[in-house]
DNA sequence: TACAGTTACGGACCGCGTAAGCATA
DNA sequence: TATGCTTACGCGGTCCGTAACTGTA
C-alpha cells in the first residue's frame, strides 16, 4: 500500500469513477492510475470497485471503508506537509471561521481586519450559521475554528477555549418608560411585549423559563436571529428588545437606550473551538491571540494536550475571562 | 513522503532514538533507515531530530508534531490491512475489553466463554478499572470496547450503545428484619448502617443525595468497589448492602435475601462504547451481538454513521432495552 | 468512430543491502 | 576497540509515460 495508491483511489472516486479524469487531475497518465488501483486491490485481496466489463460502476462496501480511512490518511499527510510550509515561515494558507451572527457582526470585525493586515496571504472565509449548523460543519472538517456561545454538548471531541462573558440587556427607544426605572426588574419588563432571539439561540438559561420561575409571563411579540433585526423592530416601537449587550453600538445606536441587566440574567460565555487533532497553522495561533489575549500559543497547546474538556477548563480557571 | 519513511521515523522513536535497533526491528538495514529519515527531513525542510554529531539526542518539537500524525496515519493504514484480513475470513486478531468490576464479574462470563468458543483465534484481554481509568485507557487507544455504566461525559467523541438497565437493590442476611417489611421504604433502610459502592461509582443519582432529599440520613458504615466485597460484609452482619441487582447470584447467595427496590431508586443504564473511527473487526461485531441481541451489525453501523450521541440515542429509542 | 480502460514495453528512478569510512566513549 | 551513524555503490524492483489493443455506445 502506497500513499500514491490511496491518492489515486480517492481521486477516482471524487471524479465519479472516471479514471481518465482522475489521472488528468493528478497530472499523470491514465494507465498508471488504472494499474495502481489494481495493484492495491490485489494487495488487499478484495475489489474496491464493482465493474461492468471495464467500466467502474460503484464502490464496494469494503471499498467505502478503505476510502474513509484513506481520506484520513491523506488529510494527515497533508497536515505534515503544511507543518513544513508553516515552519519555513510561509504564512500562506486559508482560515475558515464558523461563527454565529453576533460574533461575526460585533466581535470579529476589528480582529479580522487586524489579522488580514498581518497575514495578507491567508485566505479568510467566514461561514455563518446557527450553533447546530456550525457543529455540523465542524464535525465534517469544513471549518478550522468555530466561534460561538453556550452549548458545549453539540461539540463532542472538540477543544473549546473561553473567550469572554457577556450578559443579555434590555434595549428600548431613548425615551421609553423603562429608562426611568431606577433598577430594572423582570416584573417591569414583563409589562411590555418583548423582541428577542429565536429560542435555539438562547439555550438552557432560556428567557421564558426565567420569567416563569418568577411567576411572570413573557410576551414575546417577535423573535429574530440577530441583534440588528431586534434593534430595527425596537426602533419601530414594537416592543422591548432583549439581546446581547455586545450587539449595542454606542455610535450607531444613539437613538436607543441600553439598560444593563446583569442583576437579572445569567451570564453567557462565548468560546472558540476546533476539532481535536486538527492542525493549527502558525497564523491560526496568531488569530487566537488576536481574538483573546489570554489565548497564548502556550496555553492553546496545553489545551490540545488535555484529555478532555474538564482538564481544559481547569487550565483557564486562574485566568480572568473578560466581561463585555 | 512515503509510508515507509513514517514507519521508520516512528520505529526510531520507539527504540529510544537508536537507528540500528529500529532497523533490526523493521527487518531492514540500518543505512536504509538512516537515509530515509534524512530524505524525509530534506523533503519537509526541517530537522526531525536534534543531533550531537551523528547521534540522535532528541526529537524536535516539530518532529513531535510529525510523529503524532504519522502514528495516526500508520494506525489507519493498519486498519485498512486489517479490513482485508477480516474480509478474507481471517478471524485472528485481538479484542481488548475495558470494563468495570460489575460487568466483568456478573455480565461478561457467559458472553466471553461463548465468544472464545466461537473465535478461538482471537486474543481476548480484560482490562478492569474505574470509569475514569477506562476513559483514560480508551482515549489513548488502549482498548477496543468499553463496557460501563452511566457518565457519558467522560467519553467525548465516542459511540455509546445501550446494553441494559438495572436497579440498585438491598441485600441483607436471610432473616434480617427488613425482609419482613411489606414494601421497602427509604425510611426503613435508614434505620440500618449501609454498605455500598464507593461514591465514584454511583455518579449523579447518588445515594446520599437521594436520602437527603427525603430528609433522611444515610449511615454508610463501609464503601467498597464491588458487589463481592459488599456481600461479604453483609454476611458478617455489619450492615445492609445496597448494590446492583445483577451482583446477586441466586445459586451462591442462598444465605442472603435480595429486596427489590425499583420503586425507590433510579435506574442505571449500562452501555458499550468505542472511540469513533476505531476499526471494528468482524468478530467485534459478533461480540456486540452476543453482548446484547439488539446490537446487530446493521444498527451498530448506523450508530457509527451518526454524527453525535443524540442521533445514536434516537436509533435505539424504539428498542426495548432489557431490564436486569 | 469516439471513448474509456487494459496490456505491453522501455527508461528513469529509487529503495535496499553490502561494504567501507568516520566519530565517539 | 566497540558502537553507531554516514557515505559509496550496485542490483533489482517499481513507477511512469508512450503506444498499441480491446470492448462498448
Amino acid at each position: 500500500m502506497k500513499l500514491n495508491q490511496l491518492r489515486y483511489l480517492v481521486s477516482v472516486i471524487q471524479n465519479n469513477l472516471n479514471i481518465t479524469a482522475a489521472a488528468s487531475k493528478l497530472h499523470t497518465s491514465q494507465p498508471g492510475v488504472s494499474k495502481q488501483i489494481k495493484l492495491l486491490e490485489d494487495e488487499l485481496g478484495f475489489p474496491l470497485f464493482e465493474r461492468d466489463g471495464r467500466q467502474l460502476i460503484a464502490v464496494t462496501p469494503a471499498g467505502l471503508q478503505v476510502v474513509e480511512r484513506a481520506l484520513r490518511i491523506l488529510e494527515e499527510s497533508q497536515n505534515i506537509r503544511l507543518l513544513s510550509t508553516d515552519l519555513n515561515g510561509n504564512a500562506a494558507g486559508s482560515l475558515v471561521l464558523g461563527t454565529t451572527h453576533t460574533q461575526a457582526r460585533f466581535i470579529l470585525p476589528p480582529i479580522v481586519s487586524n489579522f488580514i493586515r498581518k497575514y495578507p496571504d491567508v485566505d479568510l472565509h467566514l461561514r455563518q450559521g446557527s450553533t447546530d449548523q456550525l457543529a455540523d460543519l465542524a464535525s465534517r472538517d469544513q471549518t478550522d475554528l468555530i466561534i460561538a456561545t453556550g452549548n458545549h454538548d453539540l461539540f463532542p471531541g472538540f477543544v473549546l477555549l473561553p473567550l469572554f462573558d457577556w450578559y443579555r440587556c434590555v434595549v428600548v427607544p431613548k425615551n421609553h418608560p423603562l429608562t426611568r426605572e431606577k433598577s430594572l426588574t423582570l416584573k417591569a419588563i414583563s409589562r411590555y411585549p418583548v423582541i428577542t432571539y429565536n429560542f435555539s439561540y438562547s439555550g438552557r438559561s432560556s428567557l421564558p423559563a426565567m420569567f416563569e420561575s418568577a411567576s411572570l409571563k413573557l410576551k414575546t411579540v417577535l423573535t429574530a436571529t440577530d441583534a440588528d433585526v431586534i434593534k430595527t423592530y425596537v426602533r419601530l416601537g414594537l416592543g422591548v428588545g432583549i439581546m446581547a449587550s455586545i450587539g449595542f453600538e454606542a455610535v450607531n445606536d444613539r437613538d436607543l437606550a441600553l439598560l444593563p441587566c446583569q442583576h437579572l440574567f445569567t451570564p453567557h460565555r462565548s468560546w472558540v473551538g476546533f476539532k481535536r487533532g486538527r492542525l493549527l497553522r502558525g497564523y491560526m495561533f496568531e488569530f487566537l491571540k488576536l481574538l483573546a489575549p489570554h489565548l497564548t500559543r502556550r496555553r492553546v497547546e496545553a489545551a490540545i494536550r488535555a484529555r478532555n474538556q474538564a482538564e481544559i477548563d481547569d487550565l483557564f480557571s486562574d485566568i480572568v475571562i473578560p466581561l463585555l
